[in-house]
DNA sequence: TGAATATGTGAGCAATTATTCATATATAAA
DNA sequence: TTTATATATGAATAATTGCTCACATATTCA
């Protein structure tokens, strides 16, 4: 790491303003964990799919054209951030969102993303 | 690929119409994209730290302990996805915010992230 | 012009991660 | 119980990426 600043008289004062103002390491921390879940377009097309309709593994499978056991890892990260629920029937195991939160902030992003 | 709902009858006609309410790939492609830009841990310090204030590169360094380097390889990443402007000053480039709306973005999910 | 400082950028490395394959577990039906 | 199907998961692999180092470029000042 270089030395950095060195012609001109940083505002030593509002640099650490600045710095008081940010969030905590454990929030910028679990903030950016929020965002890196919603960064695969796999785990995005799973949370849009089960925004309209529950869902089973199987069903998500083929309509994503993803392995079955693709889709499972990626249920599994989507479970362990709680955006994903579930109900056992039978041998299928179908999955709803468990945050309409997050599809709000979705929701929000694609009107941005579509401009 | 395996086989998948070989043992019930997905009802193909629900399946149709959630793949039909999807957005398309490109939009998709591009919500992703600007997820992953607020994915890592850098690029929102840069955000949070510019949302109070306009700074230049050295500055962002020393606030952010990372090398001048490191922030100027982020910053470009930031100013390809038009999160930043940028306006020169002497030997200096002072960076600030392109985009209000990223910040209520990331506001909300700050909220949220705090419970 | 030449030296010093601020910023940008390509190469290389280490770490993370999405996917597939193989296999384990669970449930239902024969 | 045996067989078939649905789902979960560990291992391996390929691809991505954030960081540092080294160096290039740009600007100011002597």
């Amino acid at each position: 790491m270089n030395a950095v600043c060195e012609s001109f008289k940083v505002n030593e004062k509002l640099l650490k303003e600045v710095k008081s103002k940010m969030p905590s390491e454990d929030i910028i921390l679990k903030l950016t964990e929020n965002f890196k879940t919603l960064s695969d377009a796999t785990r995005i097309k799973i949370l849009l799919a089960l925004s309209h309709k529950e869902l089973c593994v199987c069903e998500l499978s083929k309509l994503l054209k993803i392995s079955q056991s693709g889709v499972s890892h990626q249920l599994r990260i989507l479970r362990n951030m709680n955006l994903v629920k579930f109900r056992k029937s039978g041998k299928q195991i179908y999955y709803s969102l468990a945050d309409r939160h997050v599809i709000n902030l979705m929701k929000m992003a694609l009107a941005h993303a579509k401009h």
